[in-house]
This record gives structure tokens, sequence and C-alpha cells, in this order.
DNA sequence: GAGTGGTCTAGACCACCGG
DNA sequence: CGGTGGTCTAGACCACTCG
């Protein structure tokens, strides 16, 4: 693995361990700890400072951040789904419809996919202890990401994407609105007595920059969270 | 200015002027063109990508993104409020509520202030077209921020504690979540029909480490938008 | 003035990609 | 194989902080 990154994970283990505290020791105390040069450690304190467990300050040195709460130690940037997908909590995943189709002009427009693009469609539903909270439609360029089935579909599709087809993601895009709850919300999702969801659409890059994926996530609002931290 | 962001205006001009539409020139190339080294243009390279413009790939050079939508391509992550009061977009704001206060056991448990803690406790009503739309309950450290008052909040907190306090901000981390409409959002905004709000909860640290400040900001749900973009 | 982090240079080696 | 981006080194100068 890289040096920068070990020397991230080290520090970060360190800090979770109150081994250091108020200060990390200077970054020329850093390159004589670890072997080696500044430029190294300023990588790994970059990525701590993303992470949000540190701020630099010119002139004093690097800082840890106080209160430093679970929800957001655990990651930068994360949507409910997808803290669910990635701790795997007992999230029970139902297809609901899986098929081709073709990008029509509406599509086209909300998703920036061009008109007459073929594309594997999917709603998957994701319970969570019996409740049906989270309502994800999918819009895959066939093209792109060929081999689409319905048994990728019910367990991972990014794994699939990843592991088997060997393509490597670019950037994600997402906005979060509130729509009134649809007929297709209240079909799929146990609603109770909200009207109102959460949604998260998602435009997906690969490496070239292409746009392989635009994906909807309808939340039901009780059960979102989202997350972020913003450095200046 | 520094060169890095010099080099990253410069490309991120010729990119939305469709100078660069495929593939960047390369990183040596780069380097010539401007005559700095790799690492500059690199840093250069790392802002475009972390606002979306571009993605890298290793042996075969730097993607521009096609599909750049104008609301992404503005910025990285800003939710509605920010975005209006940096665009200073015809936002009226009326201060309900100022005055000074000690933090309970309750609030010190939400926000992460220890108990006891003084605090200006503020509200701001913002509105869009005479609709009231927003409401931002702030929660300041009083030793940490002092001199704020009620003319200066009705102008921005940020520049007086940036330019007359002569503070820097360190990092902010944010948490978006739904929830019921209490009695303040019906007294202070105009819900129309409306009984959720979107929370944005917010925790704001100075570059040493210190929270200074908590703030909730309450969104009528349609006016909501929050924007982002993650790199793989 | 000594120490800190922020920027930048010049050069090296590597893994990956394509012809 | 040559070209690409990813990592890393060794060293320099700067602005800032604090005693």
């Amino acid at each position: 693995m890289n040096k920068y990154y070990e020397i991230y994970e080290d520090l970060k283990a360190k800090i979770l361990n109150n081994e250091y505290r108020e200060l990390l020791p200077s970054e020329n105390q850093l390159t004589e700890i670890y072997g080696v040069t500044r430029n190294t450690i300023r990588r790994a304190i970059d990525l701590l400072a993303s992470d949000g467990f540190v701020v630099s300050k010119k002139g004093k040195g690097v800082f840890v951040l106080e209160n430093r709460s679970v929800e957001f130690a655990i990651s930068g940037l994360e949507s409910f789904r997808e803290v669910m997908i990635r701790t795997g909590e007992k999230f029970k995943t139902d297809v609901a419809e899986f098929g081709a189709m073709i990008a029509d002009e509406q599509l086209a427009k909300q998703s920036g996919f061009t008109p007459g693009t073929v594309l594997t469609h999917i709603k998957r539903v994701r319970s969570l202890q019996n409740e049906r909270i989270i309502l994800d439609v999918n819009y895959f360029v066939e093209q792109l990401i060929p081999g689409l089935t319905k048994e990728v579909a019910e367990q991972s599709i990014y794994t699939f994407i990843e592991q088997e087809l060997n393509i490597e993601i670019g950037i994600a895009k997402k906005s979060i609105v509130i729509e009134r709850a649809t007929e297709m919300d209240y079909q799929y999702l146990d609603m109770l007595d909200f009207d109102l969801v959460v949604v998260v659409h998602n435009f997906v890059y690969l490496q070239d920059g292409v746009l392989f994926e635009y994906t909807q996530s309808r939340h039901r609002p009780d059960r979102f969270i989202f997350t972020d931290i913003a450095r200046r």
C-alpha cells in the first residue's frame, strides 16, 4: 500500500486512541518518525483533514478536532443508503423491476443521457427490520455496463461493475431534494403518514468522463440522514 | 495568488470555453505550457477534479467530464441557504431573536458544547420573494466570538468573524435530516401545507480545533437543495 | 529568531495503457 | 516500447506565530 495512506491510518488510529490530543507532532518531526519526506506526511495529513479529524494552521501546527462524534468519524460523505450498504446492516433488497428501455426526451433531460440511449432500468426496494424505506430507481447505460441481471441487482451492482467487469468509477454528483411522494412511492414503500420523500439524484461517471448511471434514491423522510465535512 | 490556483482557474475557463473537450493536454505538456513543475500542475488538476470537471486515469490521461450541468459546476458542496447567501440573491434576513444563554444538558448533548458554556443565541428568518422559507437557529460560544450584535446578525456574521475579529474558520461538519415541523417552524416560516422541515445541523470548528458554533438551518422542504461531488 | 505549515522546484521510479 | 498519471524524494523559500 502507499506510504501516505499507511501513515494516514497510523495517525488516525493514534488520534482515536487519544495518543495525540491537542496537536500532532510537527510535520518535520513526523518526517523523522516515519522516515519519509514532508510531502508524504502532508498527504497523510490532508486525508485526515478531509475526514474531519484535524485542521492545520500556518505557524502553529496541526490541531486535532475536539468532539469527534462517531457518525462523522466513519466517513466523509454518505447517505443513509450508502452507510447501510457499506456496513451490510440487516438490509434486505428486493428487485421490483428489471428490464431494458430507451431514454425518451424527458428522461434524457433529467438524467443527461442522450435520447435513444439503451438503458437497463431497475427498481429496488431496501428494507430494514421489515420496513420498506428506500426505493432505488436505477438507469445504467447498457452498452457501458453489459451483462446486468436480476441476480446481480439482488446483490451489489457496484461489486459486479468493479470486480466482474473491471470498470473503474470516476466521480459521482449528487443532489438532494424533497419531493411529494408519487404513486410509485406509496406502492413500494411503507410511507406511514408521510407524503414527502427525500430524493437523492445520483449522476455517476466512469473514469473516462462518460456518464453511465443515473439513479434516484427515494427515502422515507424519517429514515434519511446525510453527513458531510467541508473544509474552508 | 498561488500558481496552482491560477492554473486551475485558467484550465477551468478553457474547459467551460470548450477549448479542451475529451482530454486535457498531458501533465508533461502542461508543465511546458505553464512553465511550472508537474506537482503544481497536479494540484491544479486536483482542484478541477474535486469540482467535478475532470477525472484522471492512469496510463491514459485527464478526461473532461461530459454533461457538466450548471448547478454542479458552480461549486462542490452547498445547501440552498449557502448558495443564496453567496449570490446575495434577493435574500431578506430578519433577526427574530437575539440574546445570551447558558448551554443546558440537552443542548450540550445535541451540540457538543460543554454544559454551562455561555452562548449567543440567535434566530434569523430568511425570506425569498416575501416567503419565509429558512429559519437559522445559531449558537455561538460567546467567549470565542465576542461582540456579536443584532446589527451584525442582520448582515453577515461570518464576514464579522473573519473580517472584524480576524478569526479563521477550520472545518464544518454537517448532517441533514428531516424532522416534523415544530411550533417554532410554524411561527417563523410560511409552511404552506408542509408538516416537515429539512434540518441541516452545522458544527463549525476554528482552525485550532475548537467548536465555536452550532447551528440548525431549518428549511421548508420545497425550497431545499443540496449538491455535492464525490470522488472515488 | 526559531519553528510552524504552505508553496514550489527538479528529479526519480512505478503501474498502467496503447500500438 | 513510449507516454500517461501516481507516488515519493530532497531541498528551497515564503508567511505566519510566538516568545
